[in-house]
DNA sequence: TATTAATGCTTAAACGTTTAATCAATTTTT
DNA sequence: AAAAATTGATTAAACGTTTAAGCATTAATA
């Protein structure tokens, strides 16, 4: 045994990888009972196992992914779809994903929209191509017609939603409580003595911005504050969008004394203009975000926000993908996991500390 | 063929997938040649190319990816190896490597060491699994043993570095010129009327913050400065860490008048402990970071930082990458590209605008 | 008109695994 | 001691594509 080891060895400087026969070979045994010792079929001997083994390590054997990939059907490959990376959020969810797949021995492939449709199809396409065995996404703001996500369904591949796109298909969905952090926001800003809110929300045909426009009316209507239009406005939620929006509020002959916007970048943008107006937060208007990103904790004054649990939200969404991998059914359904957000109270909404 | 092509069709709604095979049987013609003409192979006619074509489309066609992979010995799949994705550094390069490689027609698979080297040669190895085309790697700071990134040159795999380990393998590396922008930093400070410059630098075995502490200790002698061993320290360049050195500073007898920190991270943490100990930026000591991440417009005052141009770090890694690809031969040697740094001067190192 | 070249396709093998079906040898059960 | 079950392997086909080699048929050249 030793000789025909050695002779291969050889052989490898020249030749390219080693396969599963050329362990056959050595061992002068088929390449099926190879297979099956390195999976550690029941039907094969310790002897034998052992002996693959330790021929598969001297001659470095790298099992062929593509192969078996081919051969099972499965890529072990799940494909990811953010809007961007570069917000904490996402960035964490996808590091959360990752981390847990990983444990199974998937491999992700991340895919970014840029908030755009025709970006988010593209990746569609791209990540069908590769066949992935399954799609976790976040939707683009844009998108409204929801034909390339029926595609995926329809090709049976399971399909889990987090963050946006709650309910706008019959699959898996993991995020917070929307409607229910619009009350924590306003609840917290009419404890501090707000009494003209001023929302800048996100665009209403996205149900988790539209829940935060719900929560943020119907809150309102709880503490029995007028509900006026000119202080709901809708944003792309962008720094420049809420910077542009804050000065279209200042501009008002009757000014909010608060401004809960929907994200923390268009936050940014808003305490940005009140800043250079010399607008002291909280004291003239106090200011709200939405998600949590790192950087409302490192401004002046830093902004009240929420944390939107980009941990559990990874972890779930994984965990939920691995459940449908498990299954040989495939039954797509409706199963919502909504966690409870958390406000995260800072200087620019907190008249105490000032 | 009609009456063979709606044949076909029913019998889809049973089977699987539509292969090149389906398509080959209702044109009565082999599948070889079907494949040819998805390819434009010269050697087909137009004639035939229409019709497979049209087939094509109308059984609703995707071609199994990993089964041409597996025969092509390619898998059009690119590796990315970063620290973390959450610094707007390293995700817009990774976004730019994306936009680059997908014309081409290649995916990437991004993987997150997490500055741990445990992480990385995990990764490496997963990687490898996969059969990426090639890896695109910017090192973790832990990492010093590079016995696993030989192991993917001895693959064959195309490697190209980028940021991190300039010089330390015999590979394509792309990166800021690091030397550089030290002196630009000190000749700014030196400009500005700082005399005892502190430098909160990287790990020194890592290249790159070894070329910064370089060029700081070079900028201090050619404007004839001492360089004191008190205002060198080594960090791993946190925010947690860049408060707990630049306290260390502040308790010399003789403070320094200005901070640079090797890192915007530490940067700002140096920049909370001043803020909290009410020392005033940039009269009292001026403070500038590297890496010009948003949030150094953000902060309050914004800090001076070195640009590292990411997207053009991005786009020059996948060009090199694609090179490699379109090559035969692979002939791995190092070949730098240095991109020159720009100061973005802000109001923390500013005198004139306060 | 015979010879060569170009055109348009087919055949069959290959990529490296996995797995259903089978078989021989051994062990267990009647 | 014959029948049945278990063990440990083998064989061969399959996954879907690509491609080198080959083979007619038609067109171009001498």
């Amino acid at each position: 045994m030793l000789k025909r080891l050695s002779k291969y060895i050889k052989k490898l400087n020249i030749k390219k990888k080693t396969t599963i026969k050329d362990i056959a070979n050595v061992l002068n045994i088929s390449p099926a009972a190879v297979s099956k010792a390195l999976h550690d079929d029941s039907r094969i001997s310790e002897k034998t196992k052992r002996a693959v083994k330790q021929v598969a390590k001297n001659l470095n054997y790298q099992p062929n992914h593509l192969a078996s990939a081919l051969r099972k059907g499965k890529s072990h490959l799940v494909g990811v779809i953010v809007p961007r990376t570069n917000s904490n959020f996402f960035s964490s969810v996808i590091q959360n994903i990752e981390e847990e797949l990983d444990k199974e021995g998937y491999n992700i492939i991340i895919t970014q929209s840029n908030e755009s449709y025709k970006k988010e199809c593209r990746n569609i396409d791209t990540l069908l191509f590769t066949q992935v065995d399954g799609i976790i996404a976040s939707m683009a703001n844009e998108t409204i017609d929801l034909d390339y996500y029926e595609k995926i369904k329809s090709k049976g591949i399971p399909l889990i939603l987090f963050d946006r796109g709650e309910n706008d298909l019959n699959v898996d969905y993991i995020g917070i409580n929307d409607y229910e952090s619009s009350h924590l926001i306003v609840d917290h800003l009419v404890q501090q003595g707000c009494k003209r809110i001023a929302h800048i929300g996100g665009y209403k045909h996205t149900r988790i911005f539209n829940n935060r426009i719900r929560g943020y009316i119907d809150a309102l209507k709880k503490h029995n504050l007028p509900i006026e239009d000119e202080l709901l406005i809708e944003s792309n939620l962008t720094t420049e969008d809420g910077r542009k929006k804050m000065t279209q509020l200042l501009a008002l002959k009757n000014r909010p004394d608060a401004v809960y916007a929907a994200g923390d970048y268009a936050a940014l943008g808003a305490q940005q203009v009140l800043n250079e107006q010399d607008i002291k937060m909280p004291h003239d208007i106090a200011l709200v975000g939405f998600g949590n990103e790192p950087f409302t904790a490192m401004v002046t004054p830093s902004i009240t926000s929420i944390n939107q649990h980009s941990t559990e939200i990874g972890k779930q969404a994984a965990k939920t993908f691995l459940e449908h991998a498990k299954k040989t059914t495939i039954k797509q359904q409706l199963n919502k996991i909504i966690l409870d957000a958390e406000l995260i109270v800072r200087d620019s909404s907190n008249l105490k500390h000032i």
